[in-house]
DNA sequence: GTCTATACTATGATAGAC
DNA sequence: GTCTATCATAGTATAGAC
């Protein structure tokens, strides 16, 4: 589930001056390979899926994949990145609609939850963890590091507007509580079963664990 | 960082019922297999690392490979079920080490301090995220979930016994929770820098995070 | 019972024609 | 932009040597 507001240039071919001629076709289609792409590796793993199988999905030949991406891994990383933008997009979206006197717990909520939401819906790969097994090279590597970081630090933002107004104590470091955080939430991806808890609940139980913690 | 206890038989070609006669040849060599691979899938990624650079470092020809495991896939599911194995079985021992009267509080605080030691020491896969990716496909998917199982199910046991104890809130849902401390335990693998911070220090955060919470 | 030699097939990738 | 070769290498199967 791809958000609307995704610009899918991510690992492109080439890094061009931020979107200076709005859509060209290559564009176009370079996002049509992006969506089938994405599906393909969703549903089928992404070792299953040959670049002939996207190719085929896509109407094409394998060898004109390459005109679009240098590699299958470029890939990979451009539709990780995606999700970890849009995912971020969507987050910095739903706090800015929170009243201006919202308090840091009341982000806090309204953004685990619509996390929540985000990621287990279409299992989406958001802040995957492909690192673990070194899945990504370089230099795909260090392009998905920067966007990591940006979505890490929206969330320890959080953490230290909350420890300027008061609510959060202030000895919680916030690079750590917010690693923390980001590890649950992206775990959800593997666990979550559209049947057995709302994301909702989950949501919820996540907000007030980190917030009040676990004891009685 | 291979745990002393571990037995390394997951995933072999056949599951033999458990150790009857104790050390063949064959059992010796399979876990120089198991080590080498481990080693080598840390180091270069496990894409980049051929079933032929396997066999190379291990001086015997690729095809030599198969007697012991099934697939390459099959490799790294019995790399990564052992690693969570040996991290569980270390992790109930350092509970069963503490004094018979310890609070839930202190078990938690003790498990989650030898975890993060185990995780972030060696860049351990533990209780790795090769799932997101729907990177093992069956029947290695189904045996991985096993050994996950069994992981998760200590740190909810932890929880309910919190909960028996008095020491935990009896409206935190443990199914929930235990998933929330999972993924953020491993995730520490993912940003853990030996010079940042000592995982002695990560341990004690993540205990108070998780039994206090961050607010004021 | 343990390992090698060898070959088969599919894959990711490239170069050049259209 | 897209296709058509074409290549090198990967994972894997197997027959048979020791």
């Amino acid at each position: 589930m791809q958000s609307m507001l995704n610009k899918s240039r991510a690992s492109a071919k080439r890094k061009d001056a931020l979107s200076s001629t709005p859509m060209k076709k290559s564009d176009i289609t370079r996002q049509r390979v992006l969506e089938v792409t994405s599906d393909l590796f969703r549903r089928n793993g992404y070792q299953a899926t040959s670049m002939r199988d996207i190719a085929a999905a896509l109407g094409m030949k394998s060898g004109s994949l390459y005109y679009y991406y240098d590699s299958k891994e470029a890939l990979l990383a451009a539709i990780l990145n995606d999700n970890i933008d849009a995912t971020l997009a969507g987050l910095k979206q739903v706090v800015a609609n929170l009243p201006a006197d919202a308090t840091a717990r009341q982000k806090f909520e309204a953004a685990i939850a619509a996390s929540v939401k985000t990621i287990s819906q279409a299992g989406d790969m958001a802040v995957a963890s492909a690192q673990t097994l070194s899945f990504l090279q370089e230099p795909e590597f260090s392009e998905q590091s920067e966007h990591r970081r940006a979505y890490n630090q929206f969330w320890r933002d959080i953490i230290i507007e909350g420890k300027e107004k008061g609510e959060i104590r202030k000895d919680l470091p916030d690079a750590v509580a917010s690693m923390a955080i980001v590890g649950a939430l992206t775990f959800v991806a593997e666990w979550y079963e559209s049947d057995r808890s709302s994301t909702d609940n989950i949501g919820a139980i996540f907000s007030r664990l980190f917030f009040d913690g676990m004891h009685a």
